[in-house]
DNA sequence: GATTTGTATTATGTATGACATAATAAAGGT
DNA sequence: ACCTTTATTATGTCATACATAATACAAATC
């Protein structure tokens, strides 16, 4: 027998995706290219079958796509129209900590580490008098920080959660909060490294101080020091 | 005709959604309640449509919309596994920067200033001399900074994007990498008021000046005046 | 006997036809 | 004009059939 020592160099890959790949790009380019507004209808399913050639099961499998991406909506008779989709509404079914790989896991931790210290300005640009009272009486309901306190995730949540929430912008938040069924996989499965040294920092308290009276500048450093235990565990 | 008053809160609300949506979501919960590990293997359409009662084609396109988000993936005899999926990979499809929504735009682009300002300390832990050096060549391309520049697309993404790459989270970098598109139509569009005062501020050079000799908080401050332009335009 | 080649099996992929259901339009009656 | 009924239309669901690809196992070749 001849050793050719073909390469995959030599052949031309052949496409291995399904019909219903294919018309779902099709669709989705459709949506993208033709400056089709919210509201606009696309093609029966029919027709649409019809012109790309396949049987309604693929179109229909197709839009269910779209459909579940909240690209479209579709009501009997009506037909299917475009809408304005959640962005993050789609990936919070499949933030299964579970699932995710670790590493992954792990890049989510950081990315909310990177939100919470960057988002300085929207705070102090949105911040009221009354966000300051509610952040107030968040942390006089909190327990005393002991030195090993495996800290109280739920007042962890409704702090940094009313964080996100003082910026304005929703989009962010949704973002938390699909995320926050990952920080508590991540706290705790052993995933990062024990609590290493768990001095405590600056204080939730010490953070609303500084969104009183300081900076957004003297709140990055603030953020910075208040999560550092973090960082810590991140980088080993 | 008696005017009841009745309000919504009276009635027991229907249940609108579709069968496929109820299969999707109950399929989603069996991956998050067993704990499924990646390469598992899950029930065959058949035995899936007979035990949830309905036809194979509402298990065919429930499934088809899984394997969408990636959470699983199918092949021919075998059947369907789990799997890892790409977390962004999905939402890119539906990054449609003319369906978003205004809000949903604008608040996308905040996103990206609070990334860059809170990735500094991802920077400096992971940064390298070759990652330095050839910032050093992105910048030293650059054209002159002119005060009426409408700058320059392709360097602010080559530099930015190399940002995101050096923070080696790649999670961040996909999200990046999806966003683009919208920046580019939020810079073009009239969305956001035309630039304000163009004033120069610290630029891409003086931004590697820190990352070579400074800090994780001076790399803030000096994205965040690097920004001003962006803020500017977003606060009005 | 080990490697290849053919063949059967099995589960997904696609197509088609039928009917149910809901939303809309049209027609009809008062 | 207003309300009701009827017809129409497009999606939702089901059932069935066949195509296709992956796998396992048997058969053939050396």
């Amino acid at each position: 027998m001849m050793d050719t020592l073909l390469t995959k160099k030599d052949f031309t890959i052949v496409d291995t995706s399904s019909l219903v790949d294919k018309v779902e790009a099709s669709l989705v380019q459709l949506l993208q290219e033709r400056k089709l507004k919210v509201g606009d209808a696309i093609p029966k399913e029919i027709e649409l079958g019809e012109t790309l050639g396949v049987s309604r099961t693929v179109i229909r499998e197709a839009l269910s796509r779209l459909r579940m991406m909240g690209l479209i909506e579709t009501k009997k008779k009506k037909g299917a129209v475009i809408t304005s989709p959640d962005l993050f509404g789609i990936m919070g079914k499949s933030m299964n900590p579970h699932i995710l790989s670790q590493e992954t896991l792990k890049e989510i931790f950081e990315i909310r580490l990177v939100l919470e210290i960057g988002m300085a300005d929207l705070l102090f640009r949105r911040i009221t008098l009354e966000d300051i009272e509610e952040l107030k009486a968040i942390v006089s309901n909190e327990p005393p920080a002991t030195q090993y306190h495996l800290f109280n995730i739920e007042h962890e949540i409704a702090f940094h959660g009313k964080l996100y929430e003082i910026t304005g912008n929703e989009t962010m938040k949704k973002f938390q909060k699909m995320l926050l069924p990952v920080f508590d996989y991540v706290h705790n499965s052993g995933l990062l490294k024990k609590q290493p040294l768990l001095k405590t920092f600056l204080s939730h308290k010490g953070l609303v101080d500084i969104l009183e009276n300081g900076s957004p500048e003297a709140f990055r450093n603030g953020m910075r020091d208040h999560l550092e235990n973090h960082f810590a565990r991140l980088f080993e």
